[in-house]
DNA sequence: CCGCGTTACTTCCATGTCGAAAGAAAAGGT
DNA sequence: ACCTTTTCTTTCGACATGGAAGTAACGCGG
């Protein structure tokens, strides 16, 4: 459909560490990077000859600080063009595709979003297609898509199920592939995000790295060993079931004290209205909060009580370095940031380190901007992990 | 002080993976290690050669099941020699001492168990050094001890600080090392069982593995990427804030509904304690709930209740393969097994993988045994990991 | 009993990666 | 100008690895 330049020549692992050090960690020294990677300087200068040609790395002028007087050589840093390719990322919702393009690095340059009118999915793929076409005419340099789906995904291609739009079993990627000649990664949304955040994010250079999404639903992901912890239930969320006081509210959603039912927009705001009557949105349910009303305090505050209990079991039981809050739903860490902090500290070991916690802002272009970082990590960096 | 058989020469990476292959998954032919170990027929030659000149592994004759007809030239498996060496282990509590000698498979062949009567840290060095005399003098060849201690352990070496014997930067493995002439690590008690069990028992082969100890405190410990996570709370245990139901009983050890006052052998005889008056042991406790004692019953069920919370928890944010359950206080699982595991299903999300849950009736022995296989892996194999 | 296929193991060599050492380059300091 | 320092390149030897070819040891079937 468009014109596609392809990937660049496969990487030798050695290779593909060092791509993969300067993509994530900014221009790089050679000598820099022998230290990083643990390598001697004569293996760097054989190791990024092959990358300097092949046009994925460049030597770019020293923008180090001028402060730190270097006596000596001065270094020759090298770094990727990060605008020479560029990735879309979509983000599908139950009435919406989000989607953005990023550059090498993840760097969202452009955002484009519609409305989703139907189910069917000719009918999506058609629309991804569409916006393709959009996105390409302004950013031709398109290396690959990345789509997020909530629900499970096989095989980075197939959408095994997803229950808000009715699929089962639809093979995504193709029918995108087809549209638009682009080589198509498609992923579990929260696995995307996991993804990117551990990459380009929050869990940059991290060994261990958690991430918990508040949002429609809770979403859980795990880094362990630089690599995402695959397991069964990736995609499911967290379920119903889990109790964090069993003497908390009952929804429609989860069983009564659930996480669901503590902490989840939906749950929150269907909290409010059962004992107001009033139907407000999340943010004025998080400001009535701050201004003082008391029965949205006490819902707020219930539901950051919850939230620190479970960055806390996190904590304890998957040890990350890091956990990182994201979601549309973060906004209640803001206004009850005191509760959490608490709560985090009443489930933890007075020894324990503390916990570093970060809570990121995000819209539904975050969720895009994953895909788009994962399409990077598999089309061309091949396979997974560092 | 007593003949010292020194280690083998040291190994380069590749013959230390063959030898720990060999070693943890019984006698392995050549040509099974070039299937396991991802490498050719002829690396393997070459880096068993020097592992047979040197002794620790030797052919053996095969003892497969002669059941299935094999073509073809028979394979030649090779094997460590088990009784080769000898190994001492020490879990050291408030009033014993217990040890073992196991060989290099980590199987106990003997056992010796001495009363504490005094915390000095030359006391328990001169004790541990007489045991070590009287053990070695049945076991000569003994290539390293492991000690094992409830407390934080630094450096492998020194205990950093242990309430229960009051120590605070003891260089206990020195004060050993002087006594003995033989080398020593030491280790978290918690930390040497998790590496032992990943080694040679539940965990074994496994990339992710979880152990939760229940005794007179709980433990936790976590297998990634078939390393050990370390991180600052190692050796503190669980916490007696870590509340698993806030209605749950008050005990003196922990809050009010924490899993310390739930679950701990003391905080469930206090209960029945405090209940009826009657100071019954661990065992009588369980043995009266599986009577069907109404009070030993309730509380004894509340345990499992928590336990399965915990174990749930564990499965859900660690997502480890499989979970080991130890310590003295695992009786509880045959007594409650069903609301144990009843529990385990209403914290998980219904899709969910079940989770893979092992019961190890356990005593002192199998702590002292965890802390020889450490000394095993540390002292033989050099450094840690597989 | 003797090929024949099969599997296990060994020997040998080409390849590729790596580090160490020596040299070249490009600065600052004196 | 000269020295020092740091970076980068080149060269070379060490070493691990895989593949090919050869050897060994079995069962099987004529």
């Amino acid at each position: 459909m468009t014109a596609v330049t392809d990937g660049w020549p496969p990487l030798s692992p050695g290779e593909r560490s060092v791509a993969i050090e300067v993509l994530v960690n900014g221009p790089l020294s050679r000598a820099e990077l022998a230290r990083r990677l643990d390598l001697s300087a004569g293996s760097l200068t054989r190791l990024t000859k092959p990358l300097l040609e092949s046009g994925l790395l460049v030597e770019v002028p020293d923008a180090g600080s001028p402060a730190e007087v270097r006596q000596g050589r001065p270094s020759q840093p090298l770094d990727v063009v990060s605008e020479s390719r560029a990735f879309l990322g979509f983000k599908i919702t139950e009435d919406m595709v989000y989607s953005v393009v990023t550059t090498l690095r993840g760097v969202v340059v452009a955002r484009l979003d519609r409305p989703l009118t139907g189910r069917d999915p000719a009918h999506v793929a058609d629309l991804v297609g569409g916006m393709t076409a959009e996105l390409t005419a302004a950013h031709p340099a398109v290396s690959g898509i990345g789509i997020g789906v909530g629900g499970r995904v096989e095989k980075r291609s197939v959408v095994a199920d997803s229950v808000f739009l009715d699929w089962y079993d639809v093979p995504l990627a193709e029918l995108v592939e087809e549209r638009t000649g682009l080589r198509v990664v498609v992923e579990n949304d929260v696995t995307a995000l996991v993804e990117a955040e551990s990459w380009f994010g929050a869990g940059r250079g991290l060994d261990r790295f958690a991430v918990l999404t508040i949002g429609a639903g809770l979403g859980y992901g795990l880094v362990s060993g630089g690599r995402r912890v695959r397991s069964a239930e990736d995609g499911l969320g967290i379920g119903r079931r889990w109790i964090v006081n069993p003497n908390g509210p009952l929804t429609p959603d989860g069983e009564r004290g659930s996480a669901i039912s503590l902490l989840t927009i939906p749950s929150i705001r269907y909290q409010i209205r059962a004992a107001t009557g009033h139907d407000l949105t999340y943010d004025e349910i998080l400001a009535s909060a701050a201004a003082g009303d008391p029965m949205a305090s006490r819902v707020v505050d219930e539901a950051a009580r919850a939230l620190g209990t479970l960055v806390a079991q996190i904590a304890n039981f998957a040890m990350p370095e890091k956990i990182l809050l994201a979601g549309e739903g973060v906004g209640l860490v803001e206004v009850a940031g005191a509760a959490v902090e608490e709560s985090i500290l009443a489930n933890r070991h007075p020894l324990a380190d503390p916990v570093d916690l970060e809570t990121k802002v995000s819209d539904f272009h975050d969720w895009a901007r994953g895909a788009a970082v994962l399409a990077l990590q598999v089309l061309v960096l091949g396979a997974a992990g560092r």
